[in-house]
DNA sequence: TATTGTTATACTCTATAACTATA
DNA sequence: TATAGTTATAGAGTATAACAATA
């Protein structure tokens, strides 16, 4: 910085916009989940499908993915590699469908996650009130619900 | 849907997470933003760092990366592909740095580029009361400015 | 020594297409 | 015919490391 190029106050037109926020917000809080959950060997949407096996019990691949969004072909990669370090396991139900669960290992990791998690929305929000925090929340999931999601 | 597998209401504890409802937003709105987009042959980092050019005639790419978290090393493809296209301008400023200029053709584009932007923040958040939105807005940014980012 | 710009490379997430097997 | 799962592949964004040239 040593020339006088009147110290770079850069115009951001994209400020105003809610798209692009929600896109930087969304990037900076779950990059810092990410480091944190890499410590315990996990990748942030490995997490998301323990937690939601663990929550739904005998579920299948499929539902897992309808209802966070992954395609089938992205979550045969990703069970598979739950599975190969015993995180979860698979039984079969259908012939063509199986049913999930989470190890005992798998547990353990789940109550590490919980409480990274949890450490991860107090770092970023803890200091929203409680209503807004709820306000905003809903908020977000009315936008979703409105769409093809 | 043959069996009678209880309709498969899932349950779903991530929900509660704000990291997790900013990731599913972010996901689906920059989603229908770059379907967009495509329309015109832009993906989303360009139109941004397109409107970032146009807003600040003479940035330097380092300036564009720093404002809009790119990385450096992701800028300079970034830019010479829209120097490819005849979207924007180089000229040396420094022997090391160049002023970045949005060319007549690039601000034909600017200018479609905003018309989707508009149309795509209409789309998701024309709903909110402008007072949520804006409360919305700053309640985003402030995340962000109390983090590294 | 710090900064600009570049190249090469790898990782994560997502997307489509094509295939098998089962309901 | 539709669904579950798999494999292969590609695209987009981001990350690090190393390098040359310049301030």
């Amino acid at each position: 910085m040593t020339s006088n190029e009147s110290a770079t106050p850069i115009a951001d037109p994209l400020d105003r916009l809610l798209a692009y926020q929600l896109r930087r917000v969304s990037a900076l809080v779950i990059a810092e989940l990410a480091a944190s959950l890499s410590e315990i060997g996990l990748r942030v949407t490995e997490a998301s499908v323990l937690v939601m096996i663990d929550a739904n019990p005998d579920v299948t691949q499929s539902e897992i993915g309808r209802c966070l969004g992954i395609k089938r072909a992205n979550m045969a990669p990703l069970a598979s590699g739950l599975e190969l370090r015993r995180l979860i396991e698979r039984s079969p139900v259908d012939g063509r469908s199986q049913a999930l669960r989470v190890t005992a290992k798998g547990k353990d990791l789940v109550a590490r996650i919980n409480q990274l998690t949890a450490a991860n929305e107090a770092r970023f929000f803890g200091d929203i009130p409680e209503d807004e925090r709820r306000a905003l929340i809903d908020r977000l999931k009315l936008i979703r619900s409105r769409a093809g999601d």
